[in-house]
RNA sequence: GCCCGGAUAGCUCAGUUGGUAGAGCAGCGGACUGAAAAUCCGCGUGUCGGUGGUUCGAAUCCGCCUCCGGGCA
């Protein structure tokens, strides 16, 4: 089977139509690797592809589930997997991309087995965590499994809920499951890595402008419509879909709390943070993949695709 | 031309009676195993406009220069 080819990069940095031009040049279909973009609800503010690059392209897991519910790492794997196999029997090569550097690393290292945990446990200590604080919660998991507690900081939310939902729910430390993964669905040895990469300065530059198209007025049934849309389906405030860049600080907006130049301001702010926090990751965790500086993109582009025709 | 006021971190500013400087915002570094666009931890990043002087010691006092406000001509 042909390699298959993964784009990794902060966000706004061009993924998407690298990942065009591949997947037009290899006989490609594209596989979404962004947490938000598999949300049905979140096109706009979620920077999915064009309508018109999925009809030249195949693309899978865009829109795919309902932000009434979490999507999560595993659900993510389990999609891959049977996206995988479809593209094989279809003769295509995967081009996976996007921002989400904890996929790319279940999917290449695996993902602890954790069996699932029951809805109500899951919600007990989301609810015991808006009551009693996280510094508290931390306590309690000092109580019921020592050797998580002492690898989470006491404020650290999210971390503190799953070791404690998972002690609880399987009667054994998250650090067990820990300690295994399951078989990687590809090896990095099988696979064309590319990080896209730009100078800061004008990333963030990139990032302030895309933020502000997005609520453009001209943009039909732009990012404000998009968020108009998600109040009006009443999801919890607490949902990753609701909590994606861009949607508390519309909805703000929308809700009158703050004037809109303050809402997009603060966006481009939290997206900046977040492409700071990716690019942190992508260098500890991806310095083996092909860099690909955009600054020399034309002159690059001829050589990756001779690479990968030689490759395979 | 004259008279005031200002010049300190990327920005807005604070800085006691002289002891080489600190807030907010912005930013920077890091962690990361099933909600990761999440969650969390850490960090002042500085030719105090320039220059000469007084002083053991100057962001601070004095002179001159430059620039920016405002006023009077």
């Amino acid at each position: 089977m042909t390699k298959p080819i993964l784009i990794a990069g902060a966000t706004a940095s061009g993924k998407s139509s690298l990942a065009m031009a591949l997947a037009e040049e290899f006989n490609g279909v594209i596989v979404n690797a962004d947490s938000c973009q598999v949300y049905k609800e979140l096109s706009i503010l979620s920077a999915r592809p064009s309508i018109s690059d999925m009809e030249r392209v195949p693309h899978r897991l865009y829109g795919h589930v309902s932000g009434k519910q979490a999507y999560s790492t595993g659900a993510w794997l389990e999609d891959v997997s049977e996206v995988l196999g479809d593209i094989k029997q279809q003769g295509k090569r995967p081009v996976f991309v996007g921002g989400t550097g904890l996929y790319y690393k279940a999917l290449l290292e695996g993902l602890s087995q954790v069996p699932d945990i029951a809805d109500e446990t899951r919600k007990f200590w989301r609810d015991e965590a808006e009551r009693l604080g996280t510094p508290r919660l931390h306590e309690i998991l000092s109580d019921k499994d020592p050797l998580m507690a002492a690898e989470l900081k006491p404020g650290d939310t999210q971390r503190v809920i799953r070791a404690l939902e998972v002690i609880e729910g399987t009667g054994k430390s998250l650090k067990h499951w820990q300690e295994t993964n399951s078989q990687p669905l590809l090896s990095f040895k099988d696979v064309h890595g590319f990080v896209v990469c730009w100078e800061r300065a004008v990333l963030y530059e990139r990032i302030d402008r895309r933020f502000k198209e997005m609520v453009a007025d001209e943009a039909p049934g732009n990012g404000l419509g998009e968020v108009r849309a998600l109040l009006e389906l009443g999801f919890d405030t607490s949902l990753p879909i609701m909590r994606a860049l861009g949607v508390p600080e519309l909805a703000g907006f929308l809700k009158g709390n703050v004037d809109l130049d303050c809402a997009v301001a603060l966006a481009q702010q939290q997206t900046r943070r977040y492409a700071k926090r990716q690019l942190t990751w992508l260098r500890r965790n991806m310095i083996s993949w092909n860099q690909l500086n955009t600054q020399y993109m034309e002159r690059l582009m001829p050589k990756i695709f001779s690479q990968i025709h030689e490759d395979c």
